[in-house]
DNA sequence: CTCTGTGCAAACGCTTTGCAACTCC
DNA sequence: GGAGTTGCAAAGCGTTTGCACAGAG
């Protein structure tokens, strides 16, 4: 288990891990959920309240590891950007999301990653050839209604 | 091949089909690029100069027009909703995206929408289940570098 | 006359930027 | 001292809303 395998790209690009940069990578590293940038800075505000960190920071400093691949960015349709590691303390992770478009609930899904993940190769292979595209990322969503959202709109 | 097969959904809504509305669809039909409401907006000044057709009321028409299942709504991940009708003159078209990150360019791409298609209903039927889902739409996309902007960065 | 549709201006919400102060090497 | 970092306030930008007026049935 490697512990904090971002101090190198920040060292890589001279850049100083601060305590609020620490901060904001320790609460995404504790939670499960995508929090958007506001939810970060209220996270802050209750429990790192010694200090005085501000949403501006927060921005940048998610934009900075958005940047360096410490961190990943979604956009889930609600008008606010969404953030999560992009790796775990127990390593690369990769995933899928599927959205409930009525309470915003996000389940994180590895199910059928395999089958998916043969299937994108083929096609990003197939499109870069055909459209002379070089692919970088993907990316797959499902968007419905969670469990309860069915139950509460019958 | 049908004409105007949204008139329908118009009639059906009890809703009228003005002359602003016909020019904002107008123009996303005789379009194959996904244009944002302000394009739309801007096309309308050029082509249909006599009429003063409104900011707003492009977003208005485009919220009817996707509520009624005769738009899509995209997020590429520029800052603004892109949009397009959702059925062409002759029939459902079903396709996904490649995005290039550097110019915005977009390829509308049908090659292996079959075989994606068979693996989504596969997913989509399995995420159902474990997790209790109701799924009502996926998204797929690709991002990377278009032919001209490899060029470009060499 | 009534109900829908419209344009304008203002408001809104998220995000970015300008700037002066500050920190760490 | 110089480069990187920060908070605050203000600006930016796409989108939505309030409101009074116009227009169709």
């Amino acid at each position: 288990m490697r512990k904090c395998w971002w101090r190198g790209k920040f060292e890589g690009a001279g850049l100083r891990l601060t305590s609020p940069r620490l901060a904001i990578i320790d609460i995404l590293s504790k939670t499960t959920k995508h929090p958007s940038a506001e939810d970060i800075y209220l996270t802050l505000r209750q429990k790192y309240n010694n200090d005085n960190i501000g949403l501006t920071t927060v921005y940048r400093t998610l934009e900075i590891l958005v940047n360096m691949g410490i961190v990943y960015k979604f956009d889930f349709g609600d008008g606010r950007t969404r953030y999560e590691l992009s790796e775990g303390p127990d390593g690369f992770h990769h995933h899928h999301h599927l959205v409930c478009t009525e309470c915003g609930r996000i389940i994180d899904y590895t199910d059928f990653i395999d089958e998916e993940k043969e299937l994108l190769d083929r096609t990003e292979k197939g499109l870069a050839e055909k459209y002379h595209f070089q692919i970088h990322k993907h990316l797959i969503q499902f968007y419905g209604l969670c469990e309860n959202c069915q139950l509460n709109k019958s």
